[in-house]
DNA sequence: TTGCCTACCTAACGTTCGTTAGATAGGCTT
DNA sequence: AAGCCTATCTAACGAACGTTAGGTAGGCAA
């Protein structure tokens, strides 16, 4: 009984974890109500608070985790293309993001549709850590100009807000079921790098 | 008294919409109590009900006038470059939708930030209109691509979603106030037919 | 001048919300 | 075997929710 809280982590939990986040994707986090989170478990509303301080505790919770979820997905594909050209550590990194949206539980999609109108105090918690995943691709985008690879006169931030904006948008329409995850990625990546002008008539 | 109902149309209504979608672009549409709504017209949240029947009434409403703004806007954007060359036409479509989302009231910004996690019943009303609009888009790019601006081998369906998520999502981050519009959408119109890829270095 | 209609008001309704208190049942430790 | 701890339960709290009933003041029409 050295330390307590931080070593128990039961299959419970990570159940409500699962179920709340995927209500929150679905219907937002204010609209989803605790009683209704615990009857997707199969538990009673008053269960939860064993496991977590307040309904604003859980929504903090996940949205870390699918922020960790994303900057984990960008790590690895950065040491999987460290040598690479340019053109593959961007597109690693596009189906990297994709994979954090459609693998691994729906965490990373509710911290990206539930992030903006998330209580202030909760958003407020979360904000550094969100600003480092950003850096990191801004990080990115900035080698990629440097070395060549992009444009010189790419406006950095506005692309990268755009870049992650249309990936985070596809949660909207794209079915991991139905669609091929690398073919979106490939998608994106060429979107982004050549664009969809046609290059016979320049 | 032939026609009652329709002809109605006072500022009390307009500042209660004003008011309610701006508070359900900050907050979501369950977060946004009709207490607070009623507070922010300075009126009882009963005085509400004169003019709607009920909260998703008001919702629906919201909604709809958000995506005739849209549509004007783009209808306007078509008549306007009815015989200019094809990326004039693409680039004046993007501008419409950009300025429908930061110009005209936060109707169509409420939109796209709201309509997923709308209720059911609102949302099933206003697909149809929303299909709409999504196919002007898709005849759109579809003429390009015919008339070869894009690519042959462009996937109108999700470059369509791409480029309209895209610039939906710029809602979390620009500032009209602060950036220009026509910049925006000067660097998204290049952005979509050129990409960031460096030309010099193809 | 009377009467009606519009646009608000006050008061209250039943429901649902997040949350807390306290009990219980089963497993692990001693 | 005794005691504790974890995970759940039932019951209930006060607050906030969307909504309704009924009243009132002012302007317009007959």
């Amino acid at each position: 009984m050295t330390i307590a809280e931080p070593t128990v982590e039961t299959a419970g939990r990570d159940r409500i974890l699962d179920e709340a986040a995927s209500l929150f994707l679905k219907q937002g986090y204010e609209a989803a109500s605790v009683r209704r989170i615990a009857e997707a478990v199969g538990m009673q509303a008053a269960s939860i608070y064993h496991h977590f301080n307040s309904k604003e505790d859980l929504l903090e919770v996940i949205l870390r985790r699918g922020l960790e979820v994303m900057t984990v997905a960008f790590d690895d594909a950065s040491t999987a293309t460290l040598g690479a050209p340019g053109r593959e550590r961007l597109a690693a990194h596009i189906r990297a993001h994709l994979a954090a949206l459609y693998e691994n539980g729906p965490y990373t999609a509710t911290h990206v549709t539930t992030f903006r109108t998330a209580p202030e105090n909760v958003r407020t918690t979360i904000v550094p850590q969100r600003d480092a995943y950003e850096a990191l691709w801004t990080t990115l985008l900035n080698d990629l100009v440097t070395s060549g690879v992009l444009t010189p006169d790419t406006a950095v931030g506005p692309a990268r807000l755009m870049l992650l904006g249309g990936m985070n948008a596809s949660v909207e329409w794209f079915d991991p079921q139905r669609g091929s995850l690398d073919d979106l990625a490939h998608l994106i990546t060429r979107q982004t790098l050549y664009g969809l002008s046609n290059p016979l008539k320049n």
